[in-house]
DNA sequence: TTGTACGCGTTATCAC
DNA sequence: GTGATAACGCGTACAA
């Protein structure tokens, strides 16, 4: 983009190789048959003069910035790197640009998107990044874009992309119930209006009605999806009188590294005194002291699925309007189990 | 950059205001005085029309993308994070876009960069995403680059920065000498060519020295600044026959989390029977059983200032060859130290 | 198969 | 303070 560095123009290639511009174009993008002899003179040409299109004269021309954007609350999250990494896959392999930007819908934010239809051809996004009424305009002014985490505001069908978090989460407390014994699981939930939090907790509870356990609201405690504020709650939830508790469902593993922590500093042993599980299964899940019982999410997997979907939307493909990728526990020391 | 979309340009916004483009263009970028009734009538119908001016079209008249791009290895890695967050704080507040792709030179690449001059303004890159042939021709091409974590190819002087690897690693080690009488001291170093091990394994030796231990290579052993490769070391480690040893340093944190892991499954004890300690401070390095005594360093600082770097390169100021952001080292419990 | 001419939406250079 | 007008570099009818 800089003037100094790339100025050398399709028409400085064309000129080169004795052809019109047009040529050059068509050879760039194959968009029309040209005769092999002056192909290979315009290839020649090109590695030899370092010819590398402009991508704004393109965009400008084409309608299209092959870009896509991914907007995020806070980038700052070990439960990012996998959702990134597995976006930039697909981006990367259909020769696409990534742009990244965090925003929090939190703090009032009214100004004009980091990313939308002035810069990029679609957007993947995070919950708390964008208001309902921001995507509901974004889809209706036609611009592709998937959600992830997140099912389609009221009304809209919107693609989405999440994990299946009920049928994880009741088997992960049945787990608990069954093989540990345990009767008085504390959970803590993340956000309020975190979606994928909700159902893990509409699983927690159905997995307590069915063995005939009452729901203890005095039970549940909320962090807010990581290990400060975890470590915070579950502190003052110990420092407090408190009801009897042999078991901590953390919604996920990020918030169950707070928790351990806050549990061990009060002398409490994981998992003789009390079991704890959580739900993601971040790769350090496993290196955890105990290594962490939890629920294997595909997170790389959403990213990937929702880059792919965004693909096909540009490409006026049918997308599935919600997709649930699968999960799956893993037991490992957290719970009681030995192995 | 979609038709359908955002197809309101400045024209429209200018023939609804009773005014030029011209003018609408200098009320955008303020570039020249215009009277406050007109200004006021162009807010107006900018929001009436909701008009948000094409980036392709302003690249194609600036010559500037308004964008800059980081181009790491793997994106999945807990590094990372911090590091991003920090670069994108400065972008966002530049108005700036950020674009991140990865790059592995090691699998022989030799496509065109996925960011560069033809999609950016300029470029922040972390070592092993670019072959210091590839930086060199980007930095004589005028294209402005930061090093992070890197310093500048032989024979040129491009801005880099990263932190003191040296007199922190010195520090760390006095410590485990000094005050846990450890002798024995197993180094985990990072990748062979990484720079940070480099100096680190330095600060390591000159600690050993000035304290009379001679300094033995069977101590020393290679992970790849990963959990899993450092612990696939260490368990190797200890499987064959081995020197005796009282405490290991690990080239970072990431690489502490499988050690430990390591150590724990043989019935080692940390800090009893050995002491960790790391580098970096990750943010889940408190959390771990036992917290990980390691060296601060300002990851997210390191991405504030490459960022910052490139902001001024962009505008043409000065800017130091190479700066070294300060660690400090920060004692925890898997040294020995009680608290 | 190839060339010409115009448009994409914006900024910059002149005039006024 | 404001308005024409010409770039910017590329794609794409349309014509040949």
């Amino acid at each position: 983009m800089s003037r100094k560095s790339s100025s050398v123009t399709i028409r400085d290639v064309a000129q080169k190789a004795g052809v019109s511009p047009a040529t050059v174009s068509r050879y760039l993008n194959d968009s029309a048959p040209i005769s092999p002899e002056v192909a290979e003179r315009i290839q020649q040409v090109m590695s030899d003069l370092q010819y590398v299109p402009s991508a704004a004269a393109r965009q400008l021309a084409t309608q299209k910035s092959r870009a896509i954007g991914v907007l995020l609350t806070d980038l700052d999250s070990v439960f990012f790197p996998p959702l990134i990494s597995g976006i930039e896959s697909i981006v990367q392999q259909e020769g696409y640009n990534l742009l990244v930007a965090s925003r929090w819908v939190g703090n009032g934010v009214d100004a004009q998107l980091p990313i939308g239809p002035h810069n990029a051809d679609g957007l993947i996004v995070f919950p708390g990044s964008l208001t309902d009424d921001e995507i509901l305009k974004l889809h209706q002014a036609g611009f592709p874009v998937v959600l992830i985490y997140q099912s389609s505001p009221e009304g809209s069908n919107i693609p989405s992309v999440t994990v299946w978090n009920k049928r994880a989460t009741r088997e992960l407390i049945d787990h608990l119930i069954e093989v540990h014994h345990r009767r008085s699981i504390v959970f803590v939930r993340g956000p309020a209006d975190n979606e994928d939090s909700q159902r893990r907790e509409l699983g927690y509870q159905e997995s307590l009605e069915v063995h005939g356990i009452a729901y203890n609201p005095n039970l549940i405690i909320s962090g807010e999806y990581n290990r400060n504020d975890a470590y915070q709650a579950m502190s003052k939830f110990l420092e407090n009188g408190h009801p009897d508790f042999d078991a901590v469902f953390t919604g996920n593993d990020d918030s169950a590294i707070g928790v351990m922590n806050a549990l061990n500093e009060k002398g409490l042993r994981i998992p003789d005194d009390i079991s704890v599980v959580g739900f993601d299964d971040l790769e350090l899940s496993a290196f955890l002291t105990p290594p962490l019982t939890t629920v294997n999410a595909p997170t790389e997997g959403v990213g990937k699925t929702a880059a792919q979907y965004l693909f096909k939307l540009l490409a006026s493909q049918e997308v599935e309007p919600v997709t649930l990728l699968s999960t799956q526990i893993v037991i490992r020391r957290s719970c009681g189990c030995s192995e």
